[in-house]
DNA sequence: TCACTTTTGACTAATATTGACTAAATGTCA
DNA sequence: TGACATTTAGTCAATATTAGTCAAAAGTGA
């Protein structure tokens, strides 16, 4: 709570809200006037300081009556296991590789049988087949590590 | 529900109707003048809020008396369902518009809300993310059908 | 100084709103 | 019946209204 720079004093206002409501919505360019700041600093703070390994899962729109909301969700006890998968998978992982990540979910009573299969077919090397391997690759981790951090709460 | 802006208004009001009565027939300027917009923005509201993979016919008719119909109605079974989606999908699919289809098996109860946001995730901007957009819509299209095809095997 | 974080703004993307023009159905009247 | 007016709805592109991205500039602290 030091508040030392602007973003600091941002990201303070946000979650003294987020304490007591579940959710913030804002109307982004409204909270930027309101601390004078260009808009897009709004996206530094959220993005620095409201991941989900905060417990932060953020949603917006654009256009007319755009927002950002910004929700507090209850983050799952097994953390540690899935950010070790995360660590694991990396930027690059073989199918091979993933289905032992995947089965580690499943053994650990993270996914259950119908959930693994689903993942298992995303990605499956039809699902992330291009004209390069090693991109083949980075694209199954990417896949991977969104779900991985899906996982990681209750939505 | 958040009703931020006119259209999600009007898609409101339109829904709240057809929770009692399955279908709603309305005289498009009269709903414009209504909500004080104009006529056109009743199209755009059906148009994006009111598909077919939403479970939504539309129906009209110009001249006097003319009207447009909204039904809700019900979605076909599993196997032609998932077929049709894996024929909407394509080769090609945007982030939007998966979510559409994703939205749609949720309906349907081929999916629960849980698998439903696996599947989010794995077609996620960041998942598909590689330098060029285009691919990103085509490897997006190969996950959906690859788990599309997936489902077809366990209903 | 050097690495890191914060701040800024130009450019991009998504969504909503508007209105001019078009198309279709119906009404009217000779 | 046929011509034309009237009354609807449809289409599409321009404009408006948001938020997102990215990299350069500025600040900070060891």
């Amino acid at each position: 709570m030091e508040d030392q720079n602007i973003s600091d004093m941002i990201e303070s206002y946000l979650k003294q809200i987020l304490m007591d409501t579940k959710r913030v919505e804002i109307r982004r360019s409204e909270v930027a006037d309101q601390f004078n700041v260009v808009p897009s600093q709004i996206n530094y703070v959220i993005k620095t300081r409201f991941t989900i390994q905060d417990g932060y899962v953020v949603q917006s729109k654009r256009g007319g009556g755009g927002y950002i909301r910004i929700e507090k969700v209850k983050l799952l006890d097994n953390l540690e296991h899935i950010d070790a998968l995360i660590e694991a998978v990396g930027q690059s992982i073989s199918y091979h590789d993933s289905v032992a990540v995947i089965r580690s979910l499943y053994n650990d009573g993270t996914i259950n049988r119908r959930e693994a299969n689903i993942i298992l077919a995303a990605i499956d090397k039809n699902a992330v087949s291009v004209d390069n391997r090693a991109q083949e690759d980075r694209t199954r981790a990417q896949i991977l590590v969104e779900i991985l951090n899906h996982l990681c709460y209750e939505s």
